[in-house]
DNA sequence: GAATCACTTAAGTATCCACTTGACAATCTC
DNA sequence: GAGATTGTCAAGTGGATACTTAAGTGATTC
């Protein structure tokens, strides 16, 4: 089954700025509250919404509101999605000098 | 060893444009020139060159020019580290089920 | 029910970045 | 060595985007 390629356009864009890689980085550690993650980071809580938004819009991230709190947490769709596209490229590279030996084989 | 924060982020901000994800799909293929590389892209060779530089100072790229031709080509640098960086933030949310498998067992 | 908490939304700004143009350099072909 | 090929460099432009401020909403606490 084909992967979609806006998909893999919004998570390799999402993951190209560095706050919400860092975002990633501690919602591997557990779920968390929007407030909460946003604590350590230096701007103001309406940007980690913003940052947020991306990174669900991407598939790396989920979120779920309960009350007045949202906890967000990793997807693990888009990040195995990233995962699989940078796996493919070094496979297809790896194939290269596979042929290549054959190459060297034959004219031996 | 510790990874240098730097290089991710080049590598993930490279990775981040369509065009450049494209020349990277392509160069897996094998080696090429600037110009053969360009020429299913719709843009000029000059913004060919600067995603190049783009992908050489992130490691992902490698060019050799002889004569008057620069031969691009994949460098396993910059993909082996970007993947490793995914690797890592799954391995550690999966860490967090076995500890939740834990406390499960521990309850019982 | 007033005050606080935890976001949410909209609008504005400032910076970044992909891309183009145009002039230039080096190499190859004839 | 004239002309074509292959790439390089600098400067400028337009659009995307990360961020702020400010005002508003719904849930909780007292």
């Amino acid at each position: 089954m084909p992967r979609k390629k806006p998909d893999i356009d919004r998570i390799f864009h999402a993951l190209g700025d560095p706050t919400r890689r860092t975002i990633v980085e501690k919602l591997s550690e557990g779920p968390i509250s929007v407030s909460r993650l946003a604590e350590p980071l230096k701007i103001t809580l309406a940007a980690v919404v913003q940052h947020l938004q991306v990174l669900e819009a991407s598939g790396l991230v989920k979120t779920e509101k309960v009350g007045r709190v949202r906890t967000c947490n990793i997807e693990s769709y888009g990040l195995s999605v990233a995962q699989q596209w940078i796996a493919d490229r070094r496979s297809i590279w790896d194939r290269r000098f596979d042929r290549l030996g054959d190459l060297l084989d034959e004219s031996r």
